[in-house]
DNA sequence: TTTATTGTTCGACAACTATCGAACATATTA
DNA sequence: TAATATGTTCGATAGTTGTCGAACAATAAA
């Protein structure tokens, strides 16, 4: 019985301990998969990864029309894609640059190892 | 000038599959990342594992009271728990089966790798 | 210098979400 | 059987989000 009361305890302090954000990588964890969490922005991400890999692959040009390639693959206005792109940098999942006229995005590869990290 | 535009066309189709959500793991990760993109549902699903976990290394119970110990510790409605509960169940990462009047809930650890191997 | 291209910001609007309390159903205990 | 405990469902509400088009700013090309 003390032992079961012991364990719920130490529930009660981990709770808690979430709750009160005391622990920051919760927060940012949560911001991450909400900025996932949008089929589009799924998408988005997904196509900026793929883009990246494939032009650093065939190593022939730059991942700087990510935005314009976006608007034409994905089937949203210029601000909704501006918005969107906004979020994942927020989250931290994007690291976006200018580039003359263009928005030069790349993929955060650490925070993806810490999302792997995270699910051990 | 060749090379570049086959690339490109090879975005395009990867997008426009993205896009037309022929990839059905796709859809179910956006709404994976969905349902732990809210810090209360992060909470409550950290909650959950993190009892089971203990309660199997100490095996003294089972893990049919997390719903109330979830009720105790955040500070949320009994309605509030259960809708984030169906969420969290919605999108496969818990599954939960009533036991006499409890509800026993347990973490889905495949899904778990699954997403782990989508961010590879 | 004019025009075209890229991206941002703003205001609006519809759709969705988190939360609550109340009423209910089901299971356990007295 | 009556009372209690555990969850669920419903309706309401305030807040958030995804999306758009229009107006703007900055850069590049004519």
């Amino acid at each position: 019985m003390n032992k079961n009361f012991a364990i719920e305890n130490k529930l009660f302090t981990f709770v808690r301990k979430l709750s009160n954000n005391m622990t920051n990588s919760h927060q940012n964890m949560a911001k991450v998969f909400k900025a996932l969490g949008s089929e589009q922005r799924l998408n988005l991400f997904k196509m900026i990864y793929y883009w990246e890999k494939t032009m650093d692959v065939n190593m022939c040009c730059g991942v700087e029309k990510a935005f314009s390639k976006a608007c034409d693959c994905m089937n949203l206005s210029r601000s909704t894609i501006s918005h969107h792109l906004k979020e994942l940098q927020n989250a931290n999942l994007l690291v976006c640059e200018r580039k003359g006229q263009m928005l030069s995005c790349q993929v955060n590869k650490e925070l993806l190892n810490d999302i792997k990290i995270f699910f051990d």
